[in-house]
DNA sequence: GTACATGCAAATTCTTTGCAACCCA
DNA sequence: TGGGTTGCAAAGAATTTGCATGTAC
């Protein structure tokens, strides 16, 4: 975890960006809490117990900045905000099984995606970055 | 297409919904627009040409409407704004190519992923009742 | 020192809501 | 007729922006 930090202040680093304390410590709120698909204001509540002076127009553009150098990925439930997590290239893709009735996100992995991504690259000319997957229904509790 | 409206009518009268001249404007400019993701201020304008009183609230009315209805599907393809397509149950579900160059949201047909469903249905005791796929890339003219 | 970052508040944008007038069934 | 619907304007909610001040490098 120490290391992803250093990996991604380095990335700042090279793009010139400056390593504010509000860029650290809104990067270590994340990391605190995997897997919880964060909004800003999630975040901002989150960083105003230690930083409380923090604006949240910083955290917005802190997260701009942050899915714009793929280190965020920006994912939408429709619930009227944006929600944030962690964009783990080298790890497989992980995909969200969304309850409609108690609105619970959880996660799953597949690779069952890639043989269907290379049949759509071939036959569309689409050169493919990232996908996205999300299930709606109803979780084992709800059901 | 005529047959379509008519059963959406039904199904708006069956749940004693009024059909309004508003409600049936709106429907037909969704469409005549097929594959359009159309966003509620699309939809705004492509009406008031023919019915200039007519107010957006009484847009965003209707498509919620007819997304809890099941008619429309809401999506949302993070530029700010939701956008609005015919749920067609009965034919095979599509999918979306999303352009990070130009923007362009092209569609994809597939039935591969119906492997993958049963398969977490099983896994975590979930009742699937939709999904979406999204891919993120370059089309053919950007790349 | 300087250009990028921040905090604050105001502005924007999308969407929702309150309410009186309206009108489909 | 009467309750769902509409239009309008105002309210709300999320996000963005302008600008003076602050600060990482």
């Amino acid at each position: 975890m120490a290391q992803k930090l250093e990996w991604i202040f380095r990335k700042l680093h090279d793009r010139e960006y400056k390593i504010t304390p509000q860029r650290q410590v809104i990067l270590k709120a994340i990391m605190e809490n995997p897997s919880q698909h964060l909004s800003a204001e999630d975040i901002y509540s989150l960083v105003k117990t230690t930083n409380p002076e923090i604006g949240l127009a910083t955290i917005y553009r802190t997260l701009d900045l942050l899915a714009d150098l793929e280190i965020l990925q920006k994912m939408n439930f429709n619930d009227g905000r944006s929600r944030y997590e962690f964009n783990d290239q080298d790890e497989h893709h992980h995909h969200h099984l969304i309850c409609l009735r108690c609105g619970k996100v959880a996660e799953f992995e597949d690779d069952l995606l890639e043989t269907l991504e290379t049949a759509i690259a071939k036959k569309r000319g689409f050169e493919i970055l990232d996908h996205q997957l999300k299930i709606y229904g109803h979780c084992k509790d709800c059901h």
